[in-house]
DNA sequence: AAAAAAGTGTAGCCTAGGCATCATATTCAT
DNA sequence: ATGAATATGATGCCTAGGCTACACTTTTTT
């Protein structure tokens, strides 16, 4: 195989990007959460599969996913590159400090967006469903005015 | 080698439970939603080039959307794979009848969850953001519930 | 202790959706 | 009307996230 002079192809923009008011920047946003959406399911996933007792190993994140284990392991790769877990070969997956705390935020996050959606009249086995996709684009600000809107209603 | 609590150890229960509305359907169900996201964003973007009396070339949708026109190329070509657009060259990219169907669904659709955000009390800015990404996962039934809401609400 | 079962990891293949680049086709302006 | 500018399409490369298949390790069972 050629060795990569892909390296040094391309410098990639400032990651961090404001959200411009256009519509390429919008959609542009919301490429980028969407790329975020895996890591999220799994570290909450993960969170959850410990606080239950349970171990988080390849297979037990899998199933519960409803993918490969090597579909599974693969994004366990690309959390610890992120950053946000380790692992120990035929011990489970463990989160960072950084993992446990995209966990929680994800966790209260899902919660909050099925709550509202309830509040507002969808029947509960939809917002459940709905709110899987829908969290991972809702951002901090909307989360705020999420946890107003029920504040004022109870 | 040090040896894990026993405990620990044991196959969680209900190794063999029948697929149900679990964990796995719900993602299973985002993952499919969200392939059809991009379509959705391409049949809006082409509708409204018309509907604003301009062209629906793949450079004109690449400029909006904020990608190379090799990459606008290629979500049209899979546009017309699924029977949604045709394109002339040098004419621009139409959309069939089941298009314009899917752009008038997701139009509509688009309009009310951003209805709904600012119902709630998202600024108008975040609101347009994130419905960016939401509104593909609201699925017909919240959108229903969405619009008694506003109906009540008013 | 050996066999069976379960878990893990690697490799190869696929599609989608990004990108840059190049060759060609069309349109526009002089 | 022709040369410049712009649009198009094809190609090749990249990453992410699916899959299957196979090899290997660990745990459990017999």
């Amino acid at each position: 195989m050629p060795s990569r002079p892909a390296a040094a192809r391309k410098r990639p923009p400032a990651p961090d990007l404001p959200a411009e008011p256009t519509q390429a920047g919008r959609f542009e946003q919301a490429r980028r959460v969407q790329s975020m959406a895996l890591l999220e399911d799994y570290a909450e996933l993960i969170a959850d599969l410990h606080a239950t007792g349970g171990e988080a190993r390849p297979t037990d994140i899998a199933r519960r996913l409803g993918v490969t284990h090597a579909t599974a392991i693969k994004a366990i790769t690309r959390l610890k590159r992120e950053g946000l877990a380790t692992a120990r070969p035929y011990r489970g997956v463990f989160l960072t400090e950084e993992g446990e705390r995209l966990a929680a935020r994800v966790k209260a996050r899902h919660l909050l967006v099925v709550e509202v959606l309830t509040a507002i009249g969808v029947p509960p086995d939809a917002a459940e469903q709905d709110a899987e996709g829908i969290e991972h684009h809702v951002s901090d600000i909307t989360l705020q005015a999420f946890a107003r809107f029920l504040k004022e209603r109870k």
